[in-house]
DNA sequence: GTATTTGCAAAAAATTTGCTATGGT
DNA sequence: ACCATAGCAAATTTTTTGCAAATAC
């Protein structure tokens, strides 16, 4: 939030650096990239550029997150049974808390493991380029709920599936 | 390879225990799971099914991995812009490292972060179910390819006075 | 002025679902 | 015999792409 202008200034700043132009489009998915802690999904962040320019359509929305990607800029979290949500206000790996009821994702501020994707390349040879430490569970508002109406309550964002 | 008999019987136990019907399918899906260390896709996994069965379809091949995903047997490595990957060997979370030009996978024996798990649940009160530590980079193999590559493709001329 | 980028709509992937026949228990 | 499951094809969902018109630089 408080540094979100900076961070929407540095986006910009690196998108003209390599060539890219700037048009209102992609500084508006900038501007919800670096002000939103909700981690969002395409949708959302199509929904909030559109309260701005009704104008933009949603490939426009993915061919900028394809170029910040591109960039190192942004980080696609891929979740299983849900579609991607995007994280560019830390350009460094952190870890994550993903509730698997209601889909909230919260950055952790856990100690990072800097010194252990150094060792995993020393033995392993790989070049590391990032990594992802995630952590999956269910909130404190979803457990509260599921403890109440196990079976009522399907989460309202997240489609789970049931089986017998 | 070695533990591959062992876990494709405790599959089978579990899917019979929690009341599922063990089905030629499912049985060949399993075997193929606790088997290959590759990590493989719902694709992969559907062509050496139908190795033995040809009958089999790629509907049943998720259906059985959604199924074996709720029972916690098996988990969804969900890849940007690749299709999911299955590990079915280990049931415990564990680190991977992913070679982001060649896709390929290998599990990473490196200390587990158990303690970190419990510290994560303290502080969030969040119910922590599982979690996910991926390390992407580039494999040897594949670096020494784009260093062959990009050397031929620098030339000879460009090569003669550049920036260490 | 020119090359990039947009928006649209259509295509491509990836995954799921509904329904009936089949087959596990 | 009963009911879960397989197969199929159609439906959904998510993401990508080709191309003419618009526009940032």
């Amino acid at each position: 939030m408080f540094q979100a202008e900076t961070r929407i200034e540095e986006l910009i700043s690196k998108l003209r650096e390599q060539g890219y132009r700037v048009t209102p489009q992609r500084a508006a998915v900038v501007r919800v990239l670096a002000s939103s802690q909700e981690h969002p999904s395409v949708e959302q962040i199509y929904d909030s550029v559109r309260v701005d320019f009704p104008m933009t359509s949603l490939a426009t929305v993915y061919k900028t997150l394809a170029v910040l990607k591109d960039m190192g800029e942004v980080f696609e979290l891929t979740i299983a049974g849900q579609s991607s949500r995007y994280d560019g206000c830390r350009p460094h790996s952190h870890p994550h808390l993903i509730c698997v009821e209601c889909g909230r994702i919260t950055d952790l501020d856990i100690a990072p493991v800097g010194e252990t994707c150094e060792k995993v390349a020393k033995r392993t040879g790989y070049r590391i380029l990032h990594h992802r430490h995630d952590f999956f569970g269910v909130c404190p508002d979803c457990a509260g709920d599921s403890e109440h109406r196990e079976e009522a309550h399907v989460g309202a964002r997240a489609q789970q599936r049931l089986v017998p």
